[in-house]
DNA sequence: ATGTAC
């Protein structure tokens, strides 16, 4: 078996089995499997390999470039607390939410960033009146308060449809028309391998973009109510669907964070307990990666059966959320206990900040 | 993960 690093202690077969099929294709080096993993489809939610001269749009995933921001502001925390129903009501009409997008595009200047047709398109279709959007599923926005009092602002949002569509054309293109089960990639040097290349990067940018543009909303409707402003220039951005060139080598992250030594990432955990705000350690064993969540303990299918609405209710006592059948299967009871995630990554990433939500916005 | 059509 290949060198590999398993950091979850809960693994089912299916997720493990999952794992190892792709761990053992020819063109897998290493691999690490992040404390939050859970079954994916060709490749499992948390895991990190490495390739050697291969790249595939699967490990990717459809979320291309999906990821967190976070940035610090000076508002007041009681001031937002008084205000936060005003501040809730303001962002659901700033941010489109769920499958909805802009009526107009939202100006960005990306001509410079190298695409193929295939983005082009997307861009001259609707690419960016999606551009400020949060989507649904997980995605959401959150206003906390740290450990001094300090009021965050974070983001989970990644590249909508326009990444969706890239995904889906690389891997229908990889795949021969089955797109989803197979390990099916690009060499990076061949001229298709070449064009996912540089139509990933530019989702990736244009993830961030839209981050940037829903956390320029949320600050501005905030001062429509409190005083302060976000600390732009500490703005955190991490993307958790991604491969990049390392020393030779394709890490293939599909739901893991970059860690780095030095480099902050943000650690969502559910829409009660909050986030954590993360320096990471730089970890050759886990390529340089931290989980990118607490993971999902129950499926969506069985939170929807299993949590009843009084024991989601009662659960989010104090924060201000859409709490209701529509975001049942993101109660706090469908994820794992963040803490005990956080504890098993202890040598990937450092605690900096641990925010506590005031706000929760979701799809 | 995505809206609306191989």
């Amino acid at each position: 078996m290949k060198s590999h690093k398993i950091y979850a202690t809960d693994l089912d077969n299916a997720t493990l089995d999952q794992f190892y099929r792709a761990l053992e294709q020819d063109f897998s080096v290493r691999g690490a499997l992040m404390p939050d993993a859970h079954l994916g489809y060709s490749l499992p939610i948390g895991a990190v390999i490495a390739t050697s001269g291969v790249i595939l749009p699967s490990w990717v995933g459809y979320d291309i470039g999906c990821g967190m921001c976070a940035v610090s502001t000076s508002f007041d925390g009681d001031q937002v607390r008084r205000q936060a129903k005003h501040i809730f009501t303001a962002i659901y009409r700033a941010v489109p939410v769920g499958f909805s997008h802009n009526r107009s595009d939202t100006p960005w200047d990306c001509q410079h960033i190298p695409r193929t047709p295939v983005v082009d398109r997307l861009l001259a279709k609707n690419g960016l009146k999606q551009l400020g959007s949060l989507g649904s599923g997980n995605h959401f926005i959150e206003i906390g308060s740290d450990e001094s009092q300090r009021v965050w602002v974070i983001i989970h949002s990644g590249s909508r449809n326009l990444g969706h569509s890239v995904a889906s054309h690389y891997m229908k293109l990889a795949g021969g028309g089955k797109a989803r089960e197979g390990h099916f990639g690009f060499a990076v040097s061949s001229e298709t391998g070449c064009r996912y290349i540089k139509d990933l990067n530019f989702c990736l940018q244009f993830a961030r973009q839209n981050r940037f543009e829903i956390l320029r909303r949320v600050v501005t409707e905030m001062q429509q109510h409190c005083d302060g402003d976000a600390r732009w220039s500490e703005l955190i951005n991490r993307n958790h669907n991604h491969a990049e060139e390392k020393d030779g080598l394709w890490i293939h992250r599909k739901g893991a964070t970059h860690a780095e030594a030095g480099m902050r990432g943000v650690i969502p955990g559910n829409m009660r307990d909050g986030s954590y705000i993360v320096v990471g350690k730089g970890n050759p064993q886990a390529l340089w990666s931290s989980s990118h969540g607490a993971g999902r303990a129950l499926g969506r299918k069985q939170a929807q059966r299993q949590i009843s609405m009084t024991h989601f209710n009662d659960s989010m006592d104090g924060i201000v959320a859409r709490i209701d059948r529509t975001t049942l299967d993101e109660a706090p009871a469908a994820y794992k206990n963040l803490d005990t995630v956080m504890a098993r990554q202890k040598d990937l990433v450092t605690i900096l900040h641990r925010v506590h939500p005031l706000i929760n916005i979701k799809g």
